[in-house]
DNA sequence: ATGCCTTTGTGAACGCGTGCACAAAGATGG
DNA sequence: CCATCTTTGTGCACGCGTTCACAAAGGCAT
């Protein structure tokens, strides 16, 4: 998972588990892909398919948000988007915006995906003077010096945070205190935010780090038959648990 | 949460249970920290502190790795850096290639922190023949046709791609055809594969509705003394649960 | 050598999440 | 109006993950 929550020990936010939340969003695609093709109702069995999930875990998503299926026929597909959007939220409209401008920052502001879901870039903030004025996705990049005021001004409460590592704790502080409560971060680094301030982290090392060591525990266990494995690690593979010598041994 | 495996009820690997192997690259970043500061030992606390997560999860962690502590001292740094690098297969170099050279897969293209972790990114690959030939962080991309003799001829074992979703699972079929048994998914689709293969994704856009949620849900708690604070919401709130009318209704 | 102090490693309890399996509900056809 | 069939909503059990709390282990000073 490139994400988790900081803090709170998955607190049931209105009854509404944690994990249930962090499906609504994958149902809510779905949903608005059968909605696009006009198909009226769907079953939990159909829906959970197309989610990638189990159908009664979705059943039991569903009915945290109340009882809005007909038995025997299924979900009205308009009804439950209106209903899954209304509790992420979304009918609402979210500025946020992205400090640092760089690859990934420059990536972020030209995703259309984020517009299509009510989240709107209120505005683009780099430290970098030689960025500041030049525009990127046909926006503005301001300086961080203006942090402050556009966070205050366009009451942005949602910030994404893009810089390296070594900045970011400055730069969450100045955003809390400017009043924002809810921070999205790409950079490697643990953020440390006061009681009410949700954190999440996206970290692709991470990410490829963890298949990395399934990818190895694959490789190692047919390891007695390596050849039926069309694509293997391409260094020598060590294959055995232990049996070499560490590079550094404790003292 | 950015991210989950598909299929597999997290089975537990070589003992080492799922949430623990995906907390090691965390404590790994940390150790690094503090190898590159030459600190010798560290405590469970200390490191703890420093991963974000609880103490004495942290050294239930490492016990699934063995006893590599000292009591009444704490872990050898040098020691603990090597044996989670070794248990996440990092001592090994991991080919990778990346599908789809646009905005994101360019920008993870140009990412360092990939390749100081044992990731090599072994080719780029695109459909656009505008894009072919040209050079993207120092590396030519391929077209696509060559995906399976790249695959192959690199060894390549892990995937990522950065399309968008109308293709995915074509490529995905194509990658893990050719050998690849580890995709890092970008493109917000649900990708199904054969068992053997690991899916991670990452959905930058679901990350942003689960802050909206809470964020929601805040607004809502002090609807009665909103007042306090300073930023919220752009468009009108709307604070109670319910009682506006849905913009459709079932038949 | 001995006692004290720090810190690990883990047993045990608890809570959350998942999935099975089924009764109730409602639609549909005769 | 009744029988049948489909599909929801959920009670229940189980397993994983988290956290507490403490005994054992080892260093260190005297
Ligand atoms: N590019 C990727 O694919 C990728 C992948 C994983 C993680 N990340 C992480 O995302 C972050 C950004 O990566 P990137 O590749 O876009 O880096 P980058 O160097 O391309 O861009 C960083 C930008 O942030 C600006 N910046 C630096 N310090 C700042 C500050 N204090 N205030 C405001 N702006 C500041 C810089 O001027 C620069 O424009 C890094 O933490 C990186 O580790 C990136
Ligand atoms: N840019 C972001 O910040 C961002 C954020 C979240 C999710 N995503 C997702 O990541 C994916 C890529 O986003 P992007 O912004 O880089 O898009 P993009 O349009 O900038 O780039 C897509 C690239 O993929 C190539 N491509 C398309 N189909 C292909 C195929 N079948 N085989 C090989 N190459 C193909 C295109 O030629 C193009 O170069 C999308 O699925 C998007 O939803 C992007």
């Amino acid at each position: 998972m490139a994400t988790g929550r900081t803090h709170r020990p998955a607190t049931r936010s209105r009854g509404i588990p944690e994990a249930t939340v962090a499906r609504l969003p994958l149902y809510l695609r779905a949903l608005t892909a059968l909605s696009e093709r006009s198909v009226p109702t769907v079953s939990s069995e159909e829906l959970a398919t197309a989610a990638g999930v189990n159908s009664a875990k979705l059943r039991k998503d569903f009915s945290y948000l109340g009882s809005y299926g007909t038995r025997g026929v299924g979900y009205d597909v308009e009804y439950l988007v209106y209903q899954i959007s209304r509790e992420l939220g979304l009918t609402q409209d979210w500025p946020v915006v992205i400090v640092g401008v760089g690859n990934l920052g420059a990536a972020l502001a030209n995703y259309g995906g984020f517009a299509s879901r009510g989240f709107r870039v209120a505005a683009l903030l780099d430290q970098d003077p030689a960025l500041t004025g030049r525009t990127v996705a046909g926006m503005p990049v301001s300086h961080t010096d203006d942090l402050e005021r556009i966070v205050t001004e366009n009451g942005v409460s949602i910030g994404v945070i893009t810089i390296p590592a070594g900045g970011a704790q400055q730069v969450c502080d100045r955003l809390v205190a400017a009043g924002v409560t809810s921070i999205l971060n790409f950079a490697p680094t643990v953020l440390s935010v006061p009681e009410g301030v949700d954190v999440r982290k996206v970290d692709l090392s991470i990410e490829l780090q963890i298949l990395a060591f399934h990818e190895q525990r694959k490789a190692g266990e047919d390891a007695t038959a390596p050849a039926d494995l069309p694509a293997g690690p391409h260094t020598t593979p060590r294959k055995g648990p232990d049996g070499d010598v560490p590079a550094v041994m404790p003292a």
